[in-house]
RNA sequence: GCUGCUAUAGUGUAGACCGGCCAAUCAUGAGGGACUCUCACUCCCUCGACUGGGGUUCGAAUCCCCAUAGCAGCACCA
């Protein structure tokens, strides 16, 4: 049976199939329900300020987003800067723009610097309810003993003790590594992670960017409470909370709350950008790289200067989806999704890397007239006039004999010795069809704009067509290149960077 | 070392909870073709996977056990 004859007989048979048949397929993936979440969520983003956000931080917030929307609800913001050794000043903005550019639903927001004093209430409450002890032991000896599931000295103090011991701790008698304040868990967990870790310490130095304080809580501590005190009802996060998950229900155990639904979602590995904020701050520093967005980054404001969009990166995570098979994140997924977005409004253009002159012989003057985007004839035409000299990409003329220059004419190419020999065959496109001359783009002689794209691995120098110069900020094509957002255009040169093909 | 989680095509993902409709979904990718004055877009075709071994069962990707591998945690970081 052919097609057709198959859609005949499917017709006269089940047509209610074949309106099926023609129906687009909507691809938006449905993640797996959240338990109790029919009525709406209250759900989190948890950065800590110590950079701009990256990709790991993307899927985080994202996931959140996504099930925030799907239920409706509230989505709190909380910025977890409890360690000022961790807190770099520059990044609570740098965090705020890129949630921005994200386009995360957020509807509140904290601070938790803003909330010692809940913190510090709640810590003389659980040691009150003989929950946990100021331990002045050193914390190699500590680790040592819990690794043997012994306890230490401390743990038998009297409530009375502890609380004396605390209030020292916030009147400045003790100094950083002196005592810490520990939640008593159970020392013969089998997980030696389990067992008895900290919840307050304090922090002589550096200070604080934004509250006068050297007592701070530590983030199971924090996030416990706060999960707590906010309503958080789910949380999505990763594997590697799934400890700080077991030592957080004993905080909401101790005072008889009621945890939230967690799911934890598996290791995503990047590959091919650096994503410690260590590693990306010492390269800034030495020069290695141009800033928070240099293209070997993995940061947010990396990408979006590359051109991907957040709805690209907020469809690549949502695809990902929360399972809790570890992964490796897929660039070339990522750039088909925002290719998806880019292409039908990316105009194009002419863009002539490595360029050399030549001198068409006998080339009549010619203007080309060709389409700012070939699915969409309403936006016009960029017209290129092209005199007998043209400027051509070096490497798609090397060995030919015969290639078109799109939307003007044919040309021919002899090597003789050390010249190139080059001249006007028609403008027949069928001729060059016929002998399968690769068709490449070009540029007149003295109107093209310098024009660097900038590339992971390596920048492409050469000459683009005028009209470039208004797209600043825009997604273009360069026809046979690839996407690129143009960047900048100062002093007629313009600064291009590489998305994708 | 101790504790825990996971294992479906190159990549991501569905199916797994409630075994049969799975000779395993969708996307991406790769190869081929159509269309096209781009190596873009669109369309068509093809390729490619249930980690291994036992067990339960009439029947296992799905349940159980073992093995292997990967990952995470065992901070006075988040």
């Amino acid at each position: 049976m052919t097609p057709a004859e198959r859609k005949n007989r499917l017709e006269t048979i089940a047509p209610e199939l074949l309106a099926e048949l023609s129906e687009t397929h909507e691809h938006t993936r449905e993640l797996p329900a959240l338990e109790g979440a029919e009525n709406g969520v209250v759900m989190r983003f948890a950065p800590n300020p110590s950079g701009p956000l990256h990709l790991g931080h993307a899927r985080a917030s994202i996931l959140n987003d996504y099930y925030v929307r799907r239920y409706g609800g509230r989505y709190v913001l909380r910025i977890e800067d409890t360690d000022p050794r961790r807190v770099d000043p520059e990044a609570y903005d740098m965090v705020r723009e890129d949630i921005e550019w994200l386009g995360l639903g957020i509807t509140d927001i904290f601070y938790q610097s803003d909330r010692l004093d809940i913190y510090y209430d709640l810590c003389r409450k659980l040691i009150e309810l003989g929950g946990a002890y100021v331990c002045v032991c050193d914390s190699e000896r500590f680790r040592e003993l819990k690794l043997k599931g012994k306890a230490c000295p401390c743990r038998e103090q009297t409530v009375e003790e502890n609380l004396d011991l605390w209030q020292r701790m916030l009147d400045n008698e003790f100094y950083e590594g002196d005592v810490t304040v520990r939640v008593k868990t159970d020392l013969a967990h089998p997980d030696p992670a389990m067992r008895d870790y900290s919840a307050m310490r304090i922090v002589n130095s550096p200070l604080h960017p934004r509250v006068d304080a050297t007592v701070f809580p530590l983030m199971n501590f924090s996030v416990a409470v706060d999960d707590h005190l906010l309503g958080i009802t789910h949380v999505i996060r990763g594997k590697d909370h799934i400890a700080n998950t077991g030592r957080q229900r004993y905080i909401f155990d101790y005072f008889g709350w009621k945890p939230p639904v967690y799911r934890h979602y598996g290791r995503m590995g990047i590959s091919g950008v650096v994503l410690s904020t260590s590693g990306m701050r010492e390269g800034i520093r030495s020069g290695l790289y141009t800033g928070w967005d240099d293209v070997h980054l993995g940061t947010l404001r990396a990408i979006a200067r590359r051109g991907i969009e957040a709805e690209a990166v907020r469809n690549a995570m949502v695809d990902i989806g929360i399972g809790e098979t570890d992964i490796s994140f897929s660039w070339e997924n990522l750039y088909a999704k925002n290719k998806e977005i880019v292409d039908p409004k990316a105009n194009r253009y002419f863009f002539v890397p490595d360029p050399i002159e030549v001198t068409v012989e006998g080339a009549p003057r010619h203007e080309a007239h060709a389409a700012l985007h070939p699915n969409d004839p309403s936006r016009g035409v960029r017209t290129l006039v092209a005199g007998e000299r043209v400027l051509l990409p070096k490497a798609d003329i090397e060995g030919k004999s015969m290639v078109r220059l799109k939307d003007l004419y044919n040309i021919r190419l002899k090597q003789v010795g050390e010249v190139l020999e080059v001249s006007y065959a028609g403008e027949s496109l069928e001729d060059a069809r016929r002998e399968k001359a690769p068709i490449i783009q070009w540029l007149p002689v003295g109107t093209g704009l310098p024009c660097t794209v900038i590339r992971q691995d390596g920048d492409l120098a050469g000459l683009c067509e005028p009209l470039v110069a208004g797209e600043a900020d825009r997604v273009v094509q360069f026809e046979r290149i690839g996407f690129a957002r143009i960047d900048s255009v100062e002093d007629g040169r313009v600064t291009a960077y590489f998305a994708h093909r």
